[in-house]
DNA sequence: AAAATATATTAAAACGTTTCGATATAATAT
DNA sequence: ATATTATATCGAAACGTTTTAATATATTTT
């Protein structure tokens, strides 16, 4: 069983292999016939052109590479772990493939390049989720072409695909307002995030467009800690929002795992979902359709997010010079037992 | 900015090309002064070696596959992407590069194909999970070199890495008894999957072992579902168990995604964990500890069983006509909150 | 002292593609 | 009728490695 060949196919069809390659990568002048013949040959004889000799003429690598942070793809979200299977479906139609790699918290560009980078055995890369800026800066320096997905570094401007995050926000909490509630908490984590400021807005604003926020009220009903988001910040943050003389009637939280912390603070204190208190979480992870009661939230289509990546991602490479762009992807409210 | 290549290191040092070869790959002889020297240019021009050229060269790939079901990959748990963490891992200490993909349930050889497998872009593959029977007689029969993760199947004999489930669920049941339960049952899906057979051999000799298994305890204290596992096996299997006179006092789940689901049923009955009953899972997923209340299970060491994957893969590779064998991994019982 | 072996280096072929001219013919414009 | 352009094919170089066989010198064995 030995390899079939460029050579093969052309001896084959009594052409050169300059003309073969020409009716594979359908390039210059081949005539229908002798084209079709070629085509039949190549078929028949299953050939297809060796990867590496391939990448070897034409100084590309045929790869790109999908880095996020190693906390991301362990956790028990499977956020980031979507967007990447959307590459992949993307990747499918291509002839790029695709290397995961994962970056420790404390990475240094120095000691802990990945091993792609460091080989130079990409063409682009696709940073998914928080992200270390050294290496965000280095990919810049480097000219590596390079797309942020659900991520940006306040005040510099990189190709980045990203969530609708102040629609998101803004159209959940005005479903909650449609349906009669007044005491509209927010609870977050990660307030570095730009997402997570993001949603923050599209919720202050949703109140303010139903003049809904009175004074001192951000005080009293917002719980923000800066720490990674978990279950833990949404526990926390409920225990101490419901110290409030008033209650707050509808709690929207920046992401699920957030509510999923919540709704389990909320039922511990025996008051009762949406009854009490109504809550909306953001995402759409799996587990919030499997939860009891099942969770309210603003689906982010995780797959597209990885497809418009990639696609970016081909058009930078493809035209490494064009300004920096962002395409923002937008949500959809699901409204289920929780509100 | 234009590549260094091997004729620049070999110039510099005064060498042929052969010479810088050979150092780069530590084979044949060379002094050791030359090679020190270039060396030491290599490092100082920061030259690395072109992939593709060198594969091109070699006649190999360089890629590994890592194949599972695509329902495993988009479901709650991470269990299969820490495995493929662990292969990560490893690979990171070789030049192999990983090319993960998914399959669809309805897989068909002819068509569904991996795009790496259509092509031969890969030097093996490591099959996670349940997988299509069909794909795994497909490699068979290209001679692809390939291993099993956590799968097996019947009457056949493959290279294959497994979990020690049989005495994991042996000593989590003896873990049971020893804290005083009398009547354990078993909850259970997937009933086809090599592994929850084993399981439930574990439970069942491990009751056997201290003459906990009365006549017709089977028949009362057993539910099985041949359907993926999932929540509502669990829910459904608590809601059936419980319909007994005689309550079960502990349940031993086949993995805790449905151990979860128990849990949730055994709560809603408004029974209390672990005093009525004790509830244990098996995996470890990241959300066992995170659970109200945090679930004992039975550990498997994720990120192990990507490594030793990984590596009897390269054997595998190394020595095609080696005969297929099994590497067991052990699992450590992990007693948290649920008994 | 000659023969055999170990050490060190190299030239050149090979790996399987793509691509750049060159060449030849056919079709169209002048 | 000639010049120009479009169509069709090909030879040869190039891409950056590894590897085989050859050569040369140094060391050891007989």
């Amino acid at each position: 069983m030995v390899l079939v060949t460029i050579k093969d196919i052309a001896k084959k069809a009594n052409v050169s292999i300059s003309t073969v390659s020409l009716v594979l990568n359908n390039k210059g002048y081949v005539s229908p016939e002798t084209s079709e013949r070629i085509l039949n040959i190549i078929n028949d004889l299953n050939y297809k052109p060796l990867h590496s000799a391939r990448k070897l003429a034409t100084r590309k690598t045929g790869n790109i590479g999908y880095i996020i942070w190693e906390n991301h793809f362990s956790e028990v979200e499977m956020f980031y772990s979507q967007i990447f299977l959307g590459m992949e479906y993307a990747a499918r139609e291509s002839d790029y493939y695709i290397l995961l790699t994962t970056v420790k918290d404390d990475f240094d560009p120095k000691t802990d390049l990945p091993r792609f980078l460091k080989y130079n055995d990409v063409d682009g890369v696709v940073l998914a989720g928080r992200v270390p800026h050294s290496l965000v800066e280095y990919l810049d320096k480097q000219r590596m072409p390079f797309v942020l997905v659900d991520y940006g570094i306040p005040g510099k401007i990189y190709n980045s695909v990203l969530i609708d995050n102040y629609n998101g926000a803004f159209n959940a909490v005005e479903s909650l307002i449609q349906s009669g509630r007044k005491r509209i908490a927010f609870v977050g984590g990660t307030f570095s995030h730009p997402s997570i400021k993001e949603r923050f807005r599209g919720y202050k604003e949703g109140l303010e467009s139903s003049n809904l926020i009175s004074d001192g009220h951000l005080k009293k009903y917002t719980y923000l800690e800066d720490a990674e988001t978990s279950r833990e910040i949404g526990e926390k943050g409920v225990s101490i929002l419901l110290t409030e003389k008033l209650l707050p009637d509808a709690i929207f939280c920046c992401n699920d795992t957030t509510a999923l912390g919540a709704l389990t603070e909320i039922q511990r204190k025996k008051l009762k979902i949406p009854q009490d208190i109504a809550v909306v979480g953001f995402d759409d992870i799996p587990t919030a359709a499997f939860n009891l009661p099942k969770l309210s939230t603003v689906r982010v289509p995780k797959l597209l997010l990885g497809k418009e990546a990639f696609k970016l991602l081909n058009d930078v490479i493809d035209n490494p010079r064009l300004p920096a762009q962002t395409r923002l992807i937008s949500t959809e409210f699901i409204k289920r037992e929780s509100s």
